[in-house]
DNA sequence: AACGCGGGGGC
DNA sequence: GCCCCAGCGTT
């Protein structure tokens, strides 16, 4: 029995039931695959069904507005996910008359759409014979024919994506690649991989010759670096003062509270020296330490946050003509990164009784 | 070819 | 603490 066969009769008994998969519409499939990029299923679940309920059809996507997106993805992470998806809703509307694309040549035109998400979007919904190469396909063929080429390096990349096509069941790619995928998912896991009940413990070159635990291979990146935030919760009677970030950084268009950063620990005698600082507070300005120092962990750096409250609004001076900040009402309405919304959460007594957050 | 981009979970 | 997760875009 071939690969394929023995793959795809695993799936039909052990295959996850999952909702995205009752169904063949491209613009469903796409939400769940943009989703579902480097994010486990369980943590992405709740945001399909959020975005679904929101956005039925691709129509109502690309006429919401950006910051009901991001509110949407809010938690999600890599929100540049989100950015690109609504400005591929408004491509579909512009350059595909409003019908979602089907086939792999059409999806990747659309802004974070790659060959991933391409594949499968047009194996999904259209059948077309395109393999996915995602971790775990990487993972399932690196240990099955024993191959320890990098996965993440560019002579890795066109080995494996050859060889999953060559894997592919041109017949059932749909079911193939969800198999596949699963497999990786369930029986071929990066830990602790389910090898002495596994249908390819004969054939699987990883098994046999002991190098499951060494495989697949993958070149290590750099190393995380050490940022320091320093928060200002500005309060002037109902509204907190809130910044929009910009680009070229983490939490691209999320808000956010007033902030420096240092690239150091920092006294407070310094951080009230600090030349920002000095620029919009008063000397003589009070700030009240809330909790203690919050580390939030990227996948490339580390942040290091404080919170300070100014209580007397006063402090601000105001007359600056570089003023980017703004005294917001509703924050429950702006879109938050993590190191907000879970200091909120956590510090709730401090806002307002008519301004509630989420 | 390398890097930046979140947040969560397993071990 | 390290690795991985239904990757992609930029440089």
């Amino acid at each position: 029995m071939s690969f394929a066969v023995k793959l795809m009769n695993w799936y039909r008994e052990k295959g996850r039931d999952l909702p995205w998969r009752t169904t063949h519409d491209a613009y469903i499939i796409w939400l769940s695959e943009i989703i579902l990029q480097q994010t486990r299923v369980e943590q992405g679940m709740p945001y399909f069904h959020r975005f679904v309920e929101a956005f039925p059809i691709v129509t109502k996507f690309a006429q919401a507005d950006e910051e009901d997106i991001l509110r949407l993805w809010q938690g999600l992470g890599y929100y540049s996910r989100a950015r690109n998806m609504h400005k591929a809703a408004k491509m579909v509307m512009s350059d595909f008359q409003g019908t979602f694309p089907n086939t792999y040549g059409e999806a990747i035109r659309l802004p974070g759409v790659g060959e991933y998400t391409a594949a499968a979007i047009a194996s999904f919904s259209a059948n077309e014979p395109r393999a996915v190469v995602d971790g775990n396909v990487y993972r399932v063929l690196a240990r099955y024919f024993g191959i320890n080429e990098p996965i993440n390096s560019i002579q890795g990349k066109r080995i494996f994506a050859e060889i999953a096509h060559d894997m592919l069941d041109k017949r059932n790619p749909g079911i193939y690649n969800q198999a596949i995928m699963d497999f990786g998912a369930l029986q071929c896991k990066p830990k602790n991989p389910l090898c002495e009940d596994c249908i390819f413990r004969v054939e699987c070159v990883a098994f046999q010759k002991g190098l499951v635990d060494m495989l697949p291979v993958k070149l290590k990146g750099k190393v995380s670096r050490n940022r320091y935030f320093h928060y200002f919760i500005v309060k002037e009677d109902d509204k907190i003062l809130m910044s929009k970030r910009g680009q070229g950084d983490v939490w691209t268009n999320l808000y956010e509270f007033p902030m420096i950063e240092t690239a150091e620990d920092i006294s407070l005698s310094d951080l009230m020296a600090h030349a920002d600082f000095v620029h919009y507070f008063d000397e003589n300005t009070v700030l009240e330490v809330v909790g203690k120092q919050i580390k939030q962990v990227l996948s490339h750096q580390n942040i290091y946050a404080r919170f300070f409250i100014i209580r007397d609004s006063r402090a601000l001076k105001k007359k600056k003509k570089d003023w980017n900040y703004y005294f917001c009402e509703k924050i429950d309405k702006l879109a938050k990164h993590k190191l907000i919304f879970s200091f909120l959460e956590k510090n709730v007594h401090l806002i307002s009784a008519n301004t509630s957050v989420k």
